[in-house]
RNA sequence: GCCGGCAUAGCUCAGCGGUUAGAGCGGCGGCUUCAUAAGCCGUAGGUCCGUGGUUCAAGUCCACGUGCCGGCACCA
């Protein structure tokens, strides 16, 4: 009976809208998640994609005078292409123009309409005759639409039963069964699920949007957006085509998204899910915005960040460093070019880097450049071997909790305790002093030691460059964290391999 | 309007009934040279938003006030 799996979402993006700061983050924070738990020891699945129908879609290929079928696949490999550098490990990037999720989508729609979940109505709203849209009261107000565009119309349409499963939901919610994170979302949800709970519309007539997934019975009309493109997680964990796999990795652990859709995740998609008899996800966790100058960055402030200037000018490590470390998972951050360097300089180059020219350096000169053995500890377990143990004891924990901002403080903690140790032990002193070999042995195995830790407790965060600092080391990374933590891991007489310094420094100022 | 959250050192935050309220960054002073002008030590003394209350004891619980933020159904 194989295990299950620990499957990690995140959203499928729509595909007119660039990769940007805020995808970026989402993408690898499941990328960050999924290579700790790989190196716990869990089997995982990872699943990131592209939401390719509707409105805008067909609109912009009409516009470039492409199908929309070559429209989406060039977009949705902009995706691919955005992610590769990045070192996204996804096991899955689902389309939803894939044959085998129109299957689902149709399959699971029409379940629920031969079961009653799914009837016939009408949908009345304000149209915006020029865009050809349904805009809703909160978006004229919001966007100030001009109400003269507008026309009252109603027209036929599908309706899923989503009131009915209200209680449901919140009864999952309440107990715990379906875990919504940080616990201030989760008290929204609850708050949203107290009033009355309406039916969704979820189709179109053709006439007006034609490139969707055809209702499976009614062929003038396609689903939108709803059941097209949330039933994605469960096309991507094989549902319907491939049991075996199906059974190991639903339900997801976990969905991550930005806060702005935590609703459809937590109400729309498990109500579609209790519907259709599929088991509801463990746990969906909504982060915050990056913010810049204290406001959310968007294209019409002109303030938005592009994330792949700052992999391009300080490395994709210290992007994915900085986007972790940087945001409280679940809280807004800021984003700029003073933090970003603070991190970079700080953590990366001073505590880590710093410690590593330090290790390898000394070992060069006063270990023969081979790790020496450690011959005894002076005085006790020395700071950084507790701080390391420490760290072996809290870091399940933290993954578990999605906290990865202190996983990558706790690494540094454990590079400042190293630092304190070069320092309080003094190895360039105690070399001058022939009787004092043992005391030299012994500060410089703890530090490199410490450094070897430090590493591979960043690796998912940053994997390139803690595999460069490993080989420094003449450590090859391990694939079992729980075991690379343990202290004595680094095998005197080792030959250590002074390399390149790890993150040199980018524009330093004129002095 | 209704519901909810937050308000702790210059900045970002931790602390969730009990000794002199903490960390990182920044600032200031000193030490050091193995190292990426990196590191280490010390320090700066902040009405823990305000008022009232509960308690032997309150950033830490309750009420009210002020300020900020979020949610409020078809919006990826």
């Amino acid at each position: 009976m194989p295990g299950k799996a620990f499957y990690v979402t995140t959203p499928i993006y729509y595909v007119n809208d660039a990769p940007h700061i805020g995808t970026a983050y989402t993408t690898v924070l499941a990328d960050v998640i999924a290579r700790y738990r790989r190196a716990l020891g869990d089997d995982v699945w990872f699943l990131t994609g592209t939401d390719e129908h509707g409105q805008k879609a067909a609109e912009a290929a009409e516009k470039r005078g492409l199908t929309p079928r070559a429209h989406c696949d060039e977009l949705s490999q902009r995706f691919r292409d955005t992610w590769a550098p990045l070192q996204i490990s996804y096991d899955v990037f689902i389309r939803t123009t894939e044959p085998r999720h129109l299957r689902v989508v149709q399959a699971v729609l029409d379940d629920l309409w031969k079961r009653g979940e799914i009837y016939r109505g009408t949908y009345e709203g304000w149209y915006h005759v020029s865009d050809e849209i349904f805009v809703t009261e909160k978006e004229i107000e919001e966007k100030a639409i001009d109400r003269s565009k507008l026309r009252r119309i109603s027209e036929d349409n599908y309706f899923f039963r989503m009131g009915r499963q209200r209680d449901a939901i919140r009864e999952a919610v309440v107990s715990g069964r379906l875990e919504i994170r940080p616990a201030s979302r989760r008290n929204e949800v609850l708050g949203f699920l107290e009033k009355d709970l309406g039916d969704l519309c979820i189709s179109r007539p053709k006439s007006r949007l034609s490139w969707g997934v055809e209702l499976p019975f009614d062929r003038d009309y396609v689903t939108y957006v709803w059941f097209d493109a949330l039933l994605n997680y469960v096309t991507g964990a094989g549902y319907l085509q491939d049991d075996a796999t199906f059974a190991r990795t639903w339900p997801a652990d976990v969905h991550l998204m930005g806060k702005d859709i935590l609703t459809t995740h937590s109400v729309y998609w498990p109500a579609m899910l209790l519907a259709a008899g599929i088991p509801l996800p463990r746990r969906i966790l909504a982060h915050g915005w990056w913010l810049v100058g204290g406001t959310k960055m968007s294209k019409s402030i002109g303030n938005v960040v592009d994330p792949l200037s700052y992999a391009t000018k300080f490395g994709v490590d210290a992007l994915r460093w900085y986007l972790v470390r940087e945001m409280v998972v679940g809280q807004d951050a800021e984003f700029s070019d003073e933090r970003f360097r603070a991190r970079y300089d700080g953590d990366l180059g001073n505590e880590w880097g710093n410690l590593l020219s330090r290790a390898v350096n000394m070992i060069g000169r006063f270990g023969g450049g081979k790790v020496p053995s450690p011959a005894l500890e002076h005085g006790g377990p020395s700071e950084p071997r507790t701080a390391a143990a420490a760290l072996l004891d809290t870091l399940p924990g933290l993954v578990d909790d999605v906290a990865l901002h202190r996983v990558g403080e706790a690494a540094m903690d454990l590079l400042r305790a190293g630092n304190r140790h070069v320092d309080l032990t003094q190895p360039w002193k105690a070399a001058k002093d022939p009787a004092k070999g043992s005391v030299v042995a012994d500060a410089l195995y703890t530090i490199a030691e410490t450094v070897r830790v430090a590493s591979e407790v960043l690796r998912p965060i940053l994997p390139t460059k803690a595999t460069d600092a490993l080989a420094q080391l003449g450590v090859t990374p391990s694939g079992d964290l729980r075991a690379a933590l343990r202290w004595g891991g680094l095998v005197p007489g080792t030959a250590v391999v002074p390399g390149p310094v790890l993150f040199p420094r980018v524009d330093p100022p004129a002095r």
